[in-house]
RNA sequence: GCCGCCUUAGCUCAGUUGGUAGAGCGACGCUCUCGUAAAGCGUAGGUCUGGGGUUCGAAUCCCCAAGGUGGCUCCA
């Protein structure tokens, strides 16, 4: 046995001697903890033994191998945990995710709170007892006795080798080898085990950091027809310093939530009376709304785009000429009767425009053809998937259709991609990725289209995300039924990823509505459609911007920009002659005159995230000045008023964070 | 749609084992006229989400519904 690597790890001597039994490598000294190792490139628990020859890499706690180790150990100790305290569940399965992992349970009573507490506590029991984990390769048939009480362990077993089972579970897939996983006490008994590819960390002393953290239904298997699990999920972290953190973070998220801020900024609400799923904008949210929508129907006419306008309900038949109905029924509401003839409310505007584009004859002159408009569209979203802003039912979609010869195509998303990319970076949003979303290829059924057409179609995508330089995933199966799409996941403040925009080519609409165009050559030929939303949905996109900004929006954005604070109530007239200054030059300007103390009145101009606060006094008047203070509390005392204001006009028409 | 949890004043929340409601903020009024994150006093405001039930008696226990929420599934 030879090994070109020096495993050490920094612990006790009776731990290391321990870790020697266990491992055979001396892990002391290392300064972070090794969990696995690599051998020969493929990852295996520290104690696989080594032969000659064998190139060894340490998997350390802190890389992302190595914390989805840790966090496959922790599941196991958790469901070690259940079992214990709970006898009767049955084990699902209990994959690492991101910041920790879960585990799924078939039990008779959900779990409670109470629960969870219990086998946190359990948990670190174990964790004290530092059990080692033990693969053990078993036969088919050893390994349904042994599992002979775990009904879904043993469908996992009748699964092996099914190359398509890819939903995390923790079962050998495709290898031909399965493998129990023992925790084993001290005296080397049998504390628990689970049918488990592995691999492990060494003992369960290894785990430092976890928790469990909340209970949930989950559907075996991810499919809605199968029996509803109950699965806990838990963290687990290399050191309780990262645990802190990511706590530490969760907190910072929910101050961020936008359902919390928009109640408190008195940007918008969701009236029960109304209905699930509708927010109205009260004045606050309006004026942000309103300048996005300025914004980005400004940027859609430099970029080549017309205006366009639609109703919000049409005649039935329109949708099953665009395929969706009956391709995506659920999704829209019920249908409207007038005398016999259904109505329904759109859930789409493609339709329409391309009843625009019909409306007369086109030629290759005019290609491509751009349509643009807010439309407000309205999808009835089951109950159970609303959330805030961000999935709501009445959606209003900045939404453009650029209908163009096949072979301009890819000038058009290219070109698209860049006014896309160009209007996140103003909003703020300069993190992102691409995701390329294609056809599920084993259902097929669900999307319309040749396979030649989907092939050139996902390709001229592919082709136009490589070419712009941004990082680009693959979705499979993640493509509208009409045509694979490209969507920008942009990342967030605090590091969160939502889908925002996104270019979808499509090959079938035009060919269902019969659209066409003259060639040159007088002969009839049938654009390519490339539907395009850049905000995606107005409402999602507030929501992100709110928490991307914590409520505190750069200046352009603010709904109060600047609020004028008058030392005592003799200066109001001057700060109002301030105020009309401002006000002449386009800001959004407010003098708080009211029967206060200024102390209060800073206060709550502060707690409302208005970029500038305004405050003038004698001193001020004096010297024909007035004084800033920030937002973040710093301060700018007697600068002169023309100075003030542009400041002001400056940072909000260079879009700046203040 | 599925499973769990939640719903008390405009907001944030108290409300012992069932004995028919409280605070702070906000709003309004009065006093105070003040230099960088909360002046003082007072007033109004609630079928305890809605509907059934158990009970002498329900904010509290049970059932149903609505809305919210954490997930699952879905997301053109």
């Amino acid at each position: 046995m030879s090994s070109n690597v020096v495993v050490r790890r920094d612990h006790n001597e009776e731990q290391r001697e321990f870790d020697q039994a266990t491992t055979g490598l001396d892990l002391f000294g290392a300064e972070r903890t090794i969990v696995a190792m690599r051998v020969n490139g493929e990852t295996h628990d520290l104690s696989r033994e080594l032969g000659d020859g064998d190139v060894v890499e340490p998997v350390f706690n802190g890389e992302p191998e190595g914390l989805a180790i840790l966090r496959h150990s922790a599941a196991h100790v958790a469901a070690q945990a259940i079992q214990a305290l709970h006898p009767d569940a049955k084990l699902g399965i209990g994959p690492p995710i991101v910041d920790g992992f879960y585990y799924d349970f078939a039990v008779e009573e959900p779990f409670t709170p109470e629960d969870l507490k219990a086998a946190e506590k359990k948990m670190t029991q174990i964790v004290k007892e530092r059990q080692r984990f033990r693969r053990r390769v078993v036969g088919d048939d050893e390994a349904r006795e042994q599992l002979a009480d775990e009904p879904y362990k043993l469908e996992l077993i009748g699964l092996k080798g099914n190359a398509s089972d890819d939903d995390g579970s923790s079962v050998e897939v495709g290898a031909g080898e399965l493998t129990l996983y023992d925790n084993l006490r001290r005296d080397a008994s049998v504390a628990w085990f689970d049918l488990c590819r592995g691999p492990h960390v060494p003992h369960t002393g290894y785990i430092p950091a976890y928790g469990l953290t909340r209970v949930s239904a989950a559907y075996w298997r991810g499919d809605q027809k199968n029996d509803q699990l109950q699965r806990i999920y838990g963290t687990a972290w290399p050191s309780k310093d990262e645990l802190a953190a990511y706590k530490h973070r969760l907190a910072e998220a929910a101050k961020r939530d936008h359902r919390k801020l928009g109640a408190e900024l008195d940007l918008y609400s969701f009236p029960e009376e109304l209905g699930a799923g509708l927010p109205v904008f009260h004045p606050n949210g309006g004026v942000i709304k309103r300048v996005m929508e300025d914004y980005v129907r400004q940027r859609h006419l430099e970029e080549g785009f017309s205006y366009v306008g639609t109703p919000h309900i049409s005649k039935e038949g329109l949708f099953y000429t665009s395929g969706h109905l009956p391709y995506f029924a659920d999704g829209m509401f019920p249908p409207m009767d007038d005398d016999g003839q259904p109505y329904r409310l759109k859930a789409m505007n493609c339709p329409i425009h391309n009843l625009i584009f019909k409306s007369r004859g086109r030629s290759y002159r005019e290609l491509p053809i751009r349509f643009f408009e807010f439309g407000t569209v309205y999808r009835n979203e089951k109950s159970g998937v609303l959330q805030g802003l961000t999935r709501v039912r009445s959606i209003t979609v900045d939404d453009s259709h650029s209908y163009c010869a096949p072979e301009q195509a890819a000038d058009e998303i290219k070109h698209l991609l860049k006014f896309v990319l160009g209007l996140l970076s103003d909003f703020g949003l300069d993190d992102y990725y691409l995701e390329l979303s294609t056809r599920d290829e084993d259902r097929v059924d669900k999307f319309i289209g040749s396979d030649e057409e989907w092939a050139t179609a996902t390709q001229i995508l592919r082709e136009c995300a490589d070419e712009s330089g941004v990082e680009c995933v693959a979705d499979p199966g993640g493509a509208a039924y009409y045509g694979p799409k490209i969507s920008v996941q942009a990342r967030d403040a605090i590091g969160r990823t939502w889908q925002m925009s996104t270019i979808q080519y499509d090959f079938n609409m035009p060919a269902r509505f019969g659209l066409h165009y003259t060639a040159s050559d007088g002969s009839h030929q049938q654009p390519v459609m490339i539907h395009s939303a850049k905000f995606g949905s107005i409402e999602r996109f507030i929501g992100v911007l709110v928490e991307h900004y914590a409520g505190a929006f750069p200046p352009w954005l603010s709904p109060v920009q600047v609020v004028g604070v008058p030392v005592a109530g003799e200066f109001n007239d001057y700060l109002n002659e301030i105020a009309t200054l401002l006000v002449e030059r386009g800001v959004r300007v407010q003098i708080d005159d009211s029967d206060e103390r200024m102390q209060k009145k800073i206060r709550t101009a502060t707690k409302s995230k208005v970029p500038f606060i305004l405050i003038a006094g004698g001193e001020d008047r004096d010297a024909g000045a007035v004084s800033f203070r920030y937002r973040d509390g710093t301060q700018n005392n007697g600068v002169p008023i023309d100075d003030a204001v542009a400041e002001i006009v400056s940072a909000i028409e260079n879009r700046q964070q203040v």
